[in-house]
DNA sequence: TATTGTTATACTCTATAACTATA
DNA sequence: TATAGTTATAGAGTATAACAATA
């Protein structure tokens, strides 16, 4: 049984650790964005709003919150802050349920920040193939996602549920 | 040149944003962390400290810093954890430059931390080859660190500059 | 003059508890 | 009783400016 040679990454080795690798790439696309998004004065969270009232037009808050994934709580501060900007407006389903859209504002502005997000895209094609990228992104949904897994995930614990 | 069938994917499928991915992957790992560290209430950065001091026994802060390429100021918060909990301490080496150490207790300590980043380690090794893992890894290395870019990397702007 | 250490501040996203009002 | 919306708070890391003290 003939090891390979390489020493395999030892704890000392801080540029094998995953976390750190995942933390770093994150800000490295997230700085990206903000410089494509910059003369929009948009976060990543802000566009992904956009993009899910885009998607679900007169979708209550909770709604597009299912549709993102993500907790309620947290979208109620964007809608707030894209409504004060004009992009998105708020009207009453009943008296508690609203149906958000976005106003022609928000609708004209949508074409240049896909532009802009297409743009941000491609800064980072030049770094890998399409398909490193496609695997790259598999890989990453197996450990956020553990249902994705090829193999069963030993790993799984009780934490699924997200609602 | 008969394209492949399958529709790429657009603005509107979040599964497919690499920030997104990045992001919530970083999260997952990070919780996974927290449940094997728990025990020792420490987090990612002040485990990364200590593995920091263990390999550069009597280094100062500043070269603390620049091992770990982080900023000076983010480790010295570290540091005063670390010190006030027994872990590390300070000799001074001049009257501004400290040497640091991991104390008795942190050296007894340092076993059963390493112990607990194999199982965080491993608990992602159900999810994906060592081969997959490698990859992944390298492919996070480019994004952050765009040295590390397969091709020459028409998005590598002038920010690599990090002290 | 350059470096060490430090404080304070601001920024990204995520997550939970607790509350009001309404279906 | 369950849901929609909200506020406040806490947590993970990162990054910058500004300053005092010292080499």
């Amino acid at each position: 049984m003939a090891k390979p040679t390489k020493t395999p990454p030892s704890d000392a080795q801080l540029e094998y650790w995953l976390g750190r690798n995942l933390r770093r790439a994150t800000n490295a696309v997230v700085a990206d964005f903000m410089e494509e998004f910059a003369q929009f004065d948009l976060r990543p969270a802000q566009f992904t709003v956009l993009v899910a009232v885009e998607n679900n037009p007169g979708a209550s808050g909770a709604e597009l919150s299912e549709w993102m994934d993500v907790p309620r709580t947290n979208t109620v501060v964007v809608l707030r802050e894209l409504e004060d900007r004009g992009l998105i407006e708020r009207s009453a389903t009943d008296q508690r349920t609203q149906a958000i859209a976005l106003t022609r504002k928000g609708k004209e502005l949508m074409p240049r920040l896909h532009a802009a997000h297409a743009r941000h895209r491609r800064n980072f094609d030049a770094m890998m193939s399409r398909e490193e990228k496609e695997l790259l992104i598999a890989l990453l949904s197996r450990i956020w996602r553990p249902d994705r897994a090829a193999r069963p995930a030993a790993a799984q614990k009780a934490k699924r549920t997200r609602s």
